[in-house]
RNA sequence: GUCUCCAUCGUCUAGUGGUUAGGACAACGGGUUCUCAUCCCGUAAACAGGGGUUCGACUCCCCUUGGAGAUGCCA
């Protein structure tokens, strides 16, 4: 059977970084295998669930380049006639159960199915005991066992379990009468819907029966029964709740692998009998690790920076985000970084990725980010620029030979597109002066003196070029006292305004005779005394 | 409280019983250079702790600690 897998996200607007790694990791998945990626939109949450929420999803999924296989996507929503469906399936089975325990009517509630035998990957331990508080009546229904724990300090601890978490269940006073035994009472409790209500007792004695499966990632996973309760699957209200829809959905589109966050992994075991339950073969799972913040914690709303759109907006290239991505949580196996997508999807194994969660770690984004735009073709990256600088006031209708000429000069130094915004001096009359800049380097008077003594001497340099600037500029150096190349920065400060940025010379023919000449004379750069 | 999962340099990671524990980002030092960035060279930096198993553990098992997730009407 061939390999269909899916991205299922709530849209809320925003998509999370974690979120879209996990689409990532689904597409690099279907790709490599050959098979199909699907999308799934979980609107249920209205509120939420706007138009303008949605196009922001597949824009994202569509700037990543995540395209996606059979469309239009699904929509969840259009599926409640089929959960609903599956719900009444469930009831009419015996495999759920209507309770009005805690909401305003009844909701519907999953059994996890006492009859074992046709879940895969249950098995049977062994008995065991579990000491129960006395003051805390036990009781049995098709409900469920309800108990109170004994804790630390002697008090009651809430407990209980699915029935199927207790076969053979006997319960015990403190003096070692057995005050139930379920054995042969299964039928008359779960049909019939006998229920015991049992005081003062101190011990569960019952077989434990454990469900297990292997996960793609983190390999073999187990859980007792009798740490499961059950499920509701139908709200009070009607509405199908994310267990539900989930795993119809997944039923409906024929998903055969499930990839998707670390948060799920309990919920793993009850879908699996979900699935048995509404006669399909359950799917094989995948549990990626979670992406935390710079703290090791999960991402959450005060952490801002961890929506995709900022990545964007911040001028990170998709294909690096992309790359930085699959980073997180997974490699392949050498020392190989810097990939590209068919790199990618030909390396990528869900076995490799990693177990535990993953730090976003910005910097290193930037760097590979850097190298991306260092191999971006110079008309591209020109583009790519004139776009970005019409987001400032100044930068809307540049001249596009300079443009070319700073996009030439300063393509290596830019790490992140936003940086851009550092190119002012290059377009406009006088730059912003960084005070402390110009104070470092212009406080000598033999300097300043230089320095004034420049427009002179530079306004016969024709043509106004690199090579013919460095010659006039260590011959004024010199004239003032000074070693050769001492000029150069307090030159750098009174034009630019900065301390930094490419070569002066080459900066200077950049902006040019007229403007250098303005900026030396308008002495702006002079240090307040 | 209970259950589940996780644990190698600051960070992302390689490593599947025998390695000088490797790479990358960041940091630091040096070279190139007028500054910054690029580029090149180098330095520092890790197996959470304790028990086992074994001739030999980062690697296998157990415990502790720490972290994360779950714990009937969020997804």
């Amino acid at each position: 059977m061939s390999v269909r897998v899916r991205f299922a996200p709530s849209p809320t607007g925003h998509v999370h970084i974690g979120n879209i790694r996990a689409a990532i990791f689904n597409w690099l998945f279907a790709r490599h295998e050959g098979g199909a990626f699907l999308l799934r939109v979980e609107d249920t949450d209205l509120e939420r669930s706007t138009p303008e929420a949605i196009a922001t999803l597949l824009e994202v999924m569509e700037w990543l380049g995540l395209d996606f296989d059979e469309k239009p996507p699904m929509y969840q929503t259009s599926q409640r006639h089929r959960h609903l469906e599956a719900a009444e399936q469930l009831l009419t089975q015996g495999d759920a159960y209507r309770d009005s325990k805690g909401g305003e009517g009844e909701a519907v509630v999953f059994r996890i199915p006492f009859d074992t035998e046709r879940i895969p990957g249950v098995v049977t331990v062994g008995p065991i005991d579990v000491p129960v508080h006395p003051d805390v009546p036990v009781t049995v229904s098709s409900k469920g066992v309800g108990y109170a724990g004994v804790s630390a300090k002697g008090t009651p601890a809430p407990g209980g379990a699915c029935l199927a978490g207790c076969k053979d269940l006997q319960v015990f006073a403190a003096d070692g009468t057995c005050l139930f035994s379920l054995a042969g009472k299964e039928e008359a409790i779960l049909r019939g819907g006998e229920s015991f209500t049992l005081p003062g007792a101190t011990r569960l004695h019952f077989t434990r029966r454990t469900i297990t499966y292997r996960d793609l990632v983190k390999g073999e996973m187990n859980k007792p029964l009798d740490s499961m309760r059950d499920v509701v699957i139908v709200r009070s209200d009607g509405s199908p709740v994310f267990h539900l829809a989930n795993v119809v959905d997944d039923i409906t589109q024929g998903i055969t692998h499930i990839i998707r966050g670390d948060d799920h992994v309990e919920n793993t075991f009850r879908h699996i009998m979900l699935f048995v339950c509404l006669g399909a073969t359950p799917p094989a799972y995948g549990h990626l690790p979670m992406i935390v913040n710079a703290a090791g914690k999960p991402y959450s709303k005060r952490d801002g920076d961890a929506f995709v759109g900022d990545f964007r907006a911040r001028g990170f290239l998709p294909d690096a985000l992309f790359n930085y991505l699959t980073l997180l949580g997974w490699s392949p196996g050498d020392d190989r970084e810097k990939m590209t997508r068919a790199e990618l999807v030909e390396a990528f194994s869900l076995n490799r990725v990693q177990h535990a969660s993953a730090q976003m770690d910005i910097q290193k984004l930037t760097n590979l980010n850097g190298q991306y735009i260092a191999e971006l073709p110079e008309e591209d990256f020109f583009v790519r620029c004139r776009e970005r600088l019409s987001e400032f006031e100044w930068g809307r209708e540049l001249d596009e030979g300079l443009l070319r000429a700073v996009c030439q000069l300063m393509h290596s130094r830019l790490k992140v597109f936003a940086d851009v915004e550092q190119w002012r001096y290059f377009f406009v009359d006088f730059p912003e002066y960084d005070a402390k800049v110009c104070a470092k380097q212009c406080r000598d008077d033999a300097v300043v003196a230089a320095l004034r003594s420049l427009p002179t001497k530079l306004a016969s340099v024709e043509p106004f070029t690199a090579a013919a600037l460095e010659e006039v500029i260590a011959a004024a150096a010199t004239a003032a006292g000074l070693a050769p190349g001492k000029l150069n920065q307090p030159l750098r400060a009174a034009v630019t305004g900065s301390g930094i940025g490419a070569g002066i010379f080459e900066t200077l023919e950049v902006i040019g005779k007229e403007r250098t000449l303005a900026r030396l004379q308008a002495e702006k750069w002079l240090p307040q005394k």
